[in-house]
DNA sequence: GAAATATTATGTATTTTGTACGCAAAGAAG
DNA sequence: CTTCTTTGCGTACAAAATACATAATATTTC
């Protein structure tokens, strides 16, 4: 850092002379060191799950911690995110938006480090799903502790904002396969917002915000009646969002 | 930025030994300028307003900048806000919250600086605000143009967020004086949702919301039968959140 | 001072949406 | 064939959103 000389723009006297060398001006600046890093969540056996990995710190020796990256020099923040996603999930087309940014001068032991926190949703069957490290698990979200830096912090303030959001946009579906049952699109929502839904009255909803494309196919291999499978139609969405109607809780 | 010899956690091979020196790896990390940049909302003759300083770089001459400052060394993020804040507007008690990082690397001239928005609400007719430097001024976010770095886009993320938040949370009355008339609370939600609402309507909702103070006092020096003026109960809504009802759009 | 005008304040009728259930049909298990 | 579970559809009632009517109170105008 080389913020000896520094003057920041809320000191900087207004001469009325503007300032010409605006490289100088930002190398005069301190720097600090950026990360990104992935809160990716998941569902699976109706618990939502988050992925993480053993911290390679001693410092945090034995706990858990976030998928993350230095941020590199000429990158977009979203673009490292989706970076890092592929070299741990192997898959890119996945949801990703973020969340906030996370810098108490104290987070991080060695040193400053700020990192930018972000949202992943996947469908842990997906079949091009490739965890390679074995350092890496799916954690429930439910019961986590042991965790390095501030991650707990960070994965329970992307928890409430997935609360929040699943229910005024469809985000949950990413979390499924593409074909789902309504039963598999309930037990859902009703694991990450915490409550019991009536089944005809959820049913109710969604039929009437009409975003759902029957697709005329049931389940197979479950140990009682086969569900109708659906599809979301994120087309008609995109055309007409106003009919999302929010979730109960 | 000294990052010939930085190995980034993605890269760096599991060999089981655990990095025992942490302020060695972050020292190795490159290092980004970083910001905070206050996007100031204010409510004045039925316009939402934003807070604006001319920009001090000869590259954007004559443009409007958001009002921001270097990240110091060891403070908190929303500390930097509250700084900028109090000492642009002389007010300390203000709304104030995070809303998005902005880290595009060619969005400042200088080299890259990531930024991190907050927003804020306050009163602009209060007592405490005074705003020294000549070179501020409250502009209507209806028609923003000239804007330096991609402060544009920052305003409009954070005018999008309050849009949505508004609805949500009673955040507008931190844009209103204390003792406020029903209808000034409806001129502020009809200005920043861009909607006409039905008087008789609105008054209904927020009373059965219950969260209204009456104070049995009434607007002065208005050219018409004046209305009753209003406290917002902010110890009942935290008592009782879920009270709160979205607001129509 | 009376009438016209503007705005506040309150109420009611209708429609829409949310909620709590009942029950038949389809498959699985014994 | 009977019992159990789950899906799928429907209905009655309560709550909330919406549209609109009218009275009350102040200012302005003549």
């Amino acid at each position: 850092m080389n913020n000896a000389d520094a003057v920041s723009p809320l000191l900087r006297k207004r001469t009325g002379e503007l300032i010409s060398d605006s490289k100088a001006l930002v190398s005069s600046y301190p720097a600090v060191p950026i990360t990104v890093d992935c809160v990716i969540f998941g569902f699976e056996e109706n618990e939502l799950k988050v992925l993480l990995i053993r911290s390679d710190l001693q410092f945090f020796e034995g706990k858990w911690s976030l998928l993350g990256d230095i941020l590199k020099e000429t990158e977009e923040l979203k673009e490292a995110a989706y970076r890092i996603l592929l070299q741990r999930t192997g898959m890119s087309d996945v949801f990703l938006e973020q969340v906030k940014a996370f810098g108490s001068p104290d987070r991080h032991p060695g040193g400053r480090v700020i990192t930018i926190a972000y949202c992943s949703l996947l469908n842990i069957q997906h079949h091009e799903l490739k965890i390679y490290d074995n350092e890496l698990h799916w954690h429930k979200v439910k019961n986590l502790c042991n965790m390095a830096f501030d991650h707990q912090a960070i994965v329970v303030e992307c928890y409430q904002w997935l609360q929040k959001r699943i229910q005024e946009h469809p985000l949950a579906f990413n979390l499924l396969p593409e074909k789902f049952s309504l039963r598999e699109l309930q037990n859902l929502y009703e694991a990450i917002l915490g409550v019991e839904l009536d089944r005809r009255n959820f049913r109710k909803k969604f039929f009437s915000m009409d975003f759902l494309i029957d697709l005329d196919q049931y389940e197979e291999n479950v140990p009682h009646r086969p569900g109708k499978l659906y599809k979301f139609n994120f087309g008609k969405y995109e055309i007409n969002k106003k009919k999302w109607f929010a979730i109960d809780f």
